[in-house]
RNA sequence: GGGUGCGUAGCUCAAUGGUAGAGCAGUGGCCUUUUAAGCCAUUGGUUCAGGGUUCGAGCCCCUGCGCACUCACCA
């Protein structure tokens, strides 16, 4: 449940404070009474919590009776007092150790803080010694203790229990809705979903490193652009102010980084995030991340072998490992993906024949006559893709490549040889779910111009998704392009994907929610 | 945007239309090796918000807000 917060001044009226903060913020005003900073300005712990573990079980293992002094800091996340004794867990994002504070070390007057004013959740820093107490445990012997940061909110974990190593919570914070909106309570809390976002770390680095490795550049390109354009969206929009001009969150790179190919670029990558002003569900949120590469003199076909390459290359970089589980199934990166053209996985799936339907009435009809659900008024493209969608797409559990795309839903992308309808495209699937779209590059400026000029007929009655004509982008192409391989992969879904994570909000550190209103 | 479900203490959850509860956390006491939380005691509620039905509503009805699932649109 949200409430809406206030700010507790001295003298002022504690605004929707609650019974617990209360007692937090008195323990400050008592600390500062007794000279004690609960806010100091800084910390020096010696080592992170796990490097001086691993300092202590290096030196047990080489049988040394090293005594292995030194400073931690952590948040306390147990906590029992038992008067002349005392034990803790703090934990600081490397590890979590155990403290134990005995009177005759620390002295009564420690004690007396520690009962005072220490809570879970407060930030600490310890200094002592490392042993292990008659159970066994890692533990540092405490000799000094003080207040890094005084924690006013509880957080909301019950208890932990190691079992095996293994930390097992007991109630933990699990309301998805208050795991989004306070997203670093989750994480606080939650050490798996920490996890996550360490996976999705090296996964970017891991995609980095294997397109840097093979010589393409990572660029930035506008994210503010007064056309849009590279995708069927529709855009969110904005506007400067001093300049008077209305401009658009860009929907993909891609026109922007096939410029820089005009530009003598041999290969151009970004990672960035894109907007799309469309309905959120489990694997769309309104900005989300997407790689881009533009590779000259290569085709759609050398992308998909690229493709395969970097997916396994991340997974192995993130997980160490190529074969992962996804919502219950296993999936092997290891083996080349399934190559599946486009006519012939629905002519075997729906019986449908796409090539003997060359336009919007035709495929309308035969989709009808097999009393298959469509939009009606589609286009043919979009009929196609509706199919795809309904009936491929979920199927395409192991890894999978579809390939030859209807040409109207696909204005960038080349014609294929002898054949007008058809481009040389492909999608990658998944699990169940599109994860890349790649083309060979329509770089003709002639059929470029046509193609946006059929898209602006096309799209006549739909403004939002209408392709703009870019004059700059053809302006650009006229100089001269490089034929050239295209490629975007949603890293949201990957990372959904190598995490094993069924919602994309999982896999965004503060994904969007409706705003509430805060009374 | 449509459909279905959910919303109770800081957290996780109970409660035939009949006095709103438990565990943990919090608070107090005892305690020099605890381990899910040492032991004992104890505080804590605008039951999401606003209406309605009823002698009586956490529960039934209506409206609103939010979340989840799902459909539509999309990557």
């Amino acid at each position: 449940m949200y409430r809406g917060r206030g700010f507790y001044l001295e003298g002022k009226t504690p605004m929707e404070t609650n019974e617990l903060e209360k007692i937090r913020i008195e323990k400050i005003h008592q600390m500062r009474a007794a000279g004690l900073e609960p806010y100091p300005t800084r910390a020096e712990p010696t080592l992170a919590i796990q490097g001086a573990v691993n300092a202590f079980l290096k030196a047990e293992a080489d049988g040394g009776d090293a005594v292995i002094s030194t400073t931690l800091a952590g948040r306390v996340r147990s906590l029992r007092l038992m008067g002349k004794l005392a034990f803790a867990h703090i934990e600081d994002g490397s590890g979590r150790v155990q403290l134990m504070l005995r009177v005759n070390e620390v002295g009564e007057a420690l004690m007396a803080q520690l009962r005072d004013y220490y809570d879970l959740g407060d930030f600490v820093e310890a200094n002592g010694t490392l042993m292990r107490t008659k159970t066994n445990e890692v533990t540092l012997l405490v000799s000094s203790l003080r207040m890094l940061a005084k924690a006013v909110t509880p957080l909301p974990a019950a208890k932990d229990e190691v079992v095996d190593g293994e930390v097992v919570r007991h109630a933990t914070l699990s309301d998805p809705e208050t795991r989004y909106r306070q997203r670093y309570a989750d994480l606080a809390v939650n050490p798996e979903v920490r996890e996550v976002f360490r996976a999705r770390a090296r996964i970017t680095r891991a995609l980095r490193e294997f397109l840097d490795e093979r010589d393409f550049i990572e660029v930035e390109t506008p994210i503010l652009q007064p056309i849009y354009g590279g995708a069927a969206a529709k855009p969110f929009v904005t506007h400067h102010n001093q300049l008077k001009q209305d401009l658009f969150l860009r929907i993909s790179f891609e026109l922007y980084l096939k410029r820089l190919l005009v530009g003598m670029f041999r290969g151009v990558y970004e990672i960035g995030r894109d907007f799309r002003n469309e309905g959120v569900s489990f694997k769309h949120n309104p900005e989300f991340t997407q790689l881009e590469f533009y590779w000259a003199y290569a085709d759609y076909l050398k992308v998909m072998d690229l493709t395969e390459e970097m997916v396994r290359f991340v997974a192995q970089a993130a997980l160490g490992t190529t074969i992962i589980a996804y919502d219950g199934n296993t999936i092997d990166l290891t083996k080349p993906w399934q190559r599946l053209n486009l006519r012939q996985a629905l002519l075997d799936a729906t019986g449908i024949d796409i090539a003997a339907c060359p336009d919007d009435a035709s495929l309308a009809a035969a989709m009808k006559a097999k009393d298959l659900p469509f939009k009606p008024g589609s286009t043919r493209g979009k009929l196609i893709d509706g199919l795809l969608g309904d009936y491929l797409e979920p199927t395409f559990i192991q890894p999978t490549f579809l390939y030859d795309y209807p040409r109207d839903i696909s204005p960038l992308a080349k014609s294929k040889p002898g054949d007008p309808t058809t481009v040389e495209r492909f999608e990658g699937f998944i699990g169940g779910m599109e994860l890349c779209n790649a083309f060979t590059e329509l770089n003709d400026p002639l059929d470029q111009e046509s193609r946006f000029l059929e898209m602006g007929r096309d799209y006549e009655d739909d403004d939002e998704e209408r392709h703009p004509m870019d004059e700059d982008y053809l302006r650009a192409m006229s100089y001269g392009m490089p034929p050239n391989g295209g490629f975007g992969m949603g890293i949201d879904r990957l990372t959904m994907l190598l995490t094993d994570r069924k919602t994309i909000r999982e896999v965004i550190l503060f994904p969007h929610l409706r705003e509430r209103e805060e009374d």
